[in-house]
DNA sequence: GCCGTTTTCGGCCCGACTGTTTTCAGTCG
């Protein structure tokens, strides 16, 4: 069993413990253990059948867990999973992913209603129930009918990333096949949008011709991981795996490969409008290939390249894709030059173990100098968020210190070999609190290369409320990047209300960038974000947030964010080298002030 | 259940916010 799934099951475990009220400091440990495993690099599978030992020596799993890690290669489940399960319903772990709702209140719900499910929760909400239990009222059943919808407008998607490594295993598994050569992701994966419905894939060799196609079929259908097989026929296979996410896999001959890409790829609304400009100029498009109308000739089929040529277009990138002007910039030749993950000089939000990472200052350092950045910035966070560890004023004044003395050092190490250098900028991650000022003062802030000032709590607000405390700690002139300035959160909770429209306005006066988060998981802005703050003339940053090493590889979904939103190299300031990104983030006020002084000067002589 | 030790048991990131209370439990980050 992959790590993932590994971890899920532990996690299950603990949401299950936590609902039957057990020691908490027992749940918190399966947590940890599940954290562990999700982000060793190790092989736990593996390592479980061959050395089992050394399971123990990753830090978070002992004895004990590393025994339920045995059996759960062995049995695919843990005893005390089974256990819980016996006595609570499946369903609850489900209940636990709405919003505001916790263990204890799945187990009220349980206890008094036997509420085990969304729908009976709906109900009981319905008939008015929940307001007679302790510590509920009319607010309470509210806000929980609002969680469930929203839940439900989200649920059967999944993240780019989940769908992405899915997609990949698969793809490893086709490939194996003699006379499989080539396989790509459609759909929405390959449009890069940041949720998921359904994976397509396609997949093309020679054993992919019509007459010899059958074999391979039964070897797709013979993939391991399938949970529930949906459909088999002549050259395509559909399923679904444990994770809930479906699969439609097809086989197809190379010569309408790149119809069916291009078809298969959509969306919807760019194929009926790519079509409509085929017939025209006489031609049909299918999946099978563009043919003339009159006679059924084919024309084109084996590429999406020679498709789109033959229309008169250019090529257009799938993340374009979405009927919002791309067929006609293709046509005029004006398509723009998207930024590449090439292009990322520089990861400028990043935590270590001084608060909630994982890794060390100097190992995030060297990750990203093996990853070809020429600079990144360390930005732990600050003591509002005290579960973190977060720094106060002293502890940051340490802290630059520390990433002052790494920044020499890593630039010695360039000087006396033939390393690439990379500098290692000193920053903080702040909170914007409730009136707008932040949880660190200006003397400490006024030492940081990159301030990102970013809302953490207060999701409940008012529009209007939540817009001033932003726009109130853009004026800090400290602050040079806002962090994660919509706080939409995918699939897991409405994103707190804020006029973005206002918020770009202001950041892009004051001179402060936003930040797009490349973490699929975490906060981040919408390409309708991204456009929109393009078009305020805001800086864009990208960062992932890494709180681990391995967590530097989001850059490339959140590139596909920006792709989306038609940016190119030169709208997005970490494509920059290290000198002249600190150039363009916002100025310290300290120039600002030497600026003022010089304009007056011009005034008066 | 893990870890570390002042070795075999005691501690385990903590504070803000919300909606319910009328002093706090539950949820969240």
């Amino acid at each position: 069993m992959d790590n993932r799934s590994i971890a899920n099951l532990l996690i299950e475990t603990a949401d299950l413990l936590e609902i039957a009220a057990g020691d908490p400091f027992r749940v918190r440990s399966y947590r940890r253990a599940a954290e562990a495993v999700e982000s060793t690099t190790l092989q736990l599978g593996r390592l479980a059948a061959e050395e089992p030992k050394k399971l123990l020596e990753i830090s978070g799993i002992g004895k004990g867990m590393a025994a339920n890690i045995l059996e759960i290669e062995k049995a695919g489940t843990l005893p005390l999973r089974e256990e819980l399960l016996a006595k609570y319903k499946p369903s609850m772990l489900e209940l636990l992913k709405l919003p505001g709702m916790g263990p204890k209140s799945v187990a009220l719900f349980w206890e008094t209603l036997q509420v085990c499910d969304i729908d009976g929760l709906e109900a009981a909400i319905e008939a008015g129930k929940l307001e007679d239990l302790p510590r509920m009222g009319a607010k309470a059943a509210d806000k929980l009918k609002k969680g469930i919808a929203e839940y439900r407008k989200n649920s059967g998607r999944f993240h780019l990333d989940d769908a992405e490594i899915a997609a990949e295993k698969i793809a490893g598994y086709l490939l194996a096949y003699p006379g499989i050569d080539r396989v790509t992701p459609a759909g929405s994966l390959r449009r890069g949008r940041e949720t998921v419905g359904d994976l397509d894939l396609l997949a093309t060799g020679p054993v992919c011709e019509e007459d010899k196609v059958a074999p391979a079929v039964d070897y797709m259908a013979a993939y391991p991981p399938i949970a529930s097989l949906i459909a088999k026929g002549a050259n395509k296979v559909s399923f679904r795996l444990s994770s809930g996410l479906q699969v439609d896999v097809r086989l197809l001959p190379e010569v309408s490969y790149g119809a069916a890409l291009q078809y298969f790829t959509g969306s919807k609304m760019h194929n009926v409008s790519v079509r409509q400009r085929a017939l025209k100029r006489g031609y049909t498009l299918s999946e099978y290939a563009l043919a003339k109308v009159e006679d059924g000739s084919f024309v084109a089929g084996a590429t999406e390249e020679e498709i789109y040529s033959a229309l008169g277009m250019d090529w257009i990138a799938p993340e374009l894709r979405e009927n919002n002007g791309e067929l006609e910039a293709a046509l005029e030749q004006r398509l723009p030059e998207l930024i590449e993950l090439g292009d990322i000089r520089g990861d400028v939000h990043m935590h270590t173990v001084m608060t909630d990472g994982r890794n060390t200052l100097r190992e995030m350092a060297e990750a990203a100098l093996a990853k070809g950045y020429s600079y990144i910035a360390i930005t732990d966070h600050s003591k509002n968020l005290a579960m973190t560890n977060g720094l106060d004023d002293q502890r940051a004044l340490e802290h630059i210190a520390r990433i002052r003395e790494i920044d020499k050092e890593f630039s010695e190490i360039q000087n006396s070999s033939n390393r690439q250098q990379i500098r290692v900028f000193a920053g903080i991650e702040v909170d914007i609190l409730g009136a707008g000022e932040l949880d660190l003062s200006d003397e400490v802030l006024a030492q940081m290369d990159v301030v990102i000032a970013s809302v953490h709590t207060l999701f409940n607000q008012p529009l209007e409320e939540m817009t001033a405390r932003v726009l109130r700690a853009i004026e800090n002139p400290y602050v040079r990047i806002l962090g994660h300035p919509t706080g939409r959160m995918l699939l897991r909770r409405e994103a707190y209300q804020i006029d973005m429209a206002r918020v770009l306005k202001a950041a892009a006066s004051a001179g402060a960038a936003v930040e797009h988060n490349a973490n699929p998981n975490r906060l981040d802005l919408s390409d309708r974000d991204l456009r929109m703050a393009k078009e305020a003339g805001c800086k864009i940053v990208v960062n992932t947030d890494a709180h681990h090493t391995s967590e530097m590889e989001n850059m490339r979904y959140g590139i596909r964010q920006l792709r989306r939103a038609w940016l190119t190299k030169a709208d997005v300031l970490n494509t920059l080298d290290a000198d002249e990104f600190i150039k363009n983030l916002r100025p310290k006020p300290e120039n600002q002030r030497q600026n003022a002084c010089v304009l007056r000067h011009f005034r008066v002589f």
